[in-house]
DNA sequence: TCGTCGCTATATCGAGCCGATATATCGAAC
DNA sequence: GTTCGATATATCGGCTCGATATAGCGACGA
């Protein structure tokens, strides 16, 4: 593919979920050669040039370790998360639901901070408060949206709870653990 | 304040809901000294340095006028808009519902944008439906939350609804528009 | 026939932010 | 005493964004 259409293709798979400037996905681009990710190949349509460029097997290699790598809660993770799980179909099960496992932690973390400040704060602020309330709320609704795709991959794929988790495990879901 | 102070403070009162790094804060700090917004003046507390700065009155202009601008739907206009909506109390009732029903227009294209999507685009991958329609639904909450902002706003200040709107306003707060 | 409009296609620039890191002071705790 | 964590300022590299420039292209109408 080249520039032009991996931005359109992207826009249409994740419109509004995820955009990419032309600023960032032409020097990426170069920059992505450069480290030996693609290659890129001049071409034209009539007069019209194109530069065309094709991953490469270490570029495959890049983009499955970008995919599954857990990094440090900051400040773009909640950006990067929504490009993962757009790609998760690259990924084995088990790796999807310990991704799906580490990112529920961080927003209960982020959950527990917003009720500590819903509580502690001596906010009299109306809007600032609204503003923690609806944050608050909103955490709530992706974790629990987070914990049915947890459970619908495992679901779907049998897999084992980790240790900690498994006294909540239905009996059927213990057994197939068992079995299989 | 001087900048530490001032990123406590932010942090205390924002909390999770924005941060700014230090490699943002102090440049930030310079660049409002040279465009006039504050004054800096060098302190010590012993032996230890501090700088601090005080807003000037075109600092308090400005800050209101980066408060009520409305910008072009960005990147990171939702990030923004919390920061905005934060800050709302220096804002006059009618500049915040303005400001209110905006940003509720903007999260209705793109609400539209994502039920455009999971209509028309062939998306055969679980997990980007899954992301579209937890979107969806956010966005939905967003909206509803939005609505009742301005209705409360309304409420409080007695603020006329735009011409378009006063079909659905209620009896009562008809006779307050006519009466106030 | 020509103009111009909008889409295709690549590129660069300045401004700005982030995260990491460096440096140094300070109080408290051990 | 020293070590640890909080206070305080600063800078750097890397990266993104939004704006802008350039140019080929098809289609449509004056």
């Amino acid at each position: 593919m080249h520039g032009y259409q991996l931005n359109r293709e992207l826009s249409e798979q994740l419109g509004g979920l995820s955009r990419v400037s032309y600023g960032s996905l032409y020097p990426s681009l170069r920059r992505l050669e450069r480290q030996g990710a693609i290659t890129s190949e001049p071409g034209t349509t009539g007069a019209r040039r194109k530069t065309v460029y094709a991953i490469t097997s270490e570029g495959e290699r890049l983009f499955l370790e970008l995919l599954e790598e857990t990094p440090q809660e900051n400040q773009t993770e909640d950006a990067r998360f929504r490009v993962r799980l757009a790609f998760f179909r690259y990924l084995p099960p088990e790796t999807r639901v310990r991704l799906l496992e580490r990112r529920r932690a961080a927003l209960e973390t982020r959950l527990a901070d917003f009720k500590a400040h819903l509580r502690d704060a001596d906010t009299t602020d109306d809007y600032q408060r609204a503003l923690f309330e609806h944050a608050r709320a909103g955490t709530e609704s992706d974790i629990a949206w987070l914990t049915e795709l947890i459970r619908s991959e495992r679901l779907k794929y049998e897999i084992t709870a980790p240790v900690g988790e498994r006294r909540r495990a239905s009996a059927t879901l213990r057994r197939k653990e068992h079995t299989s």
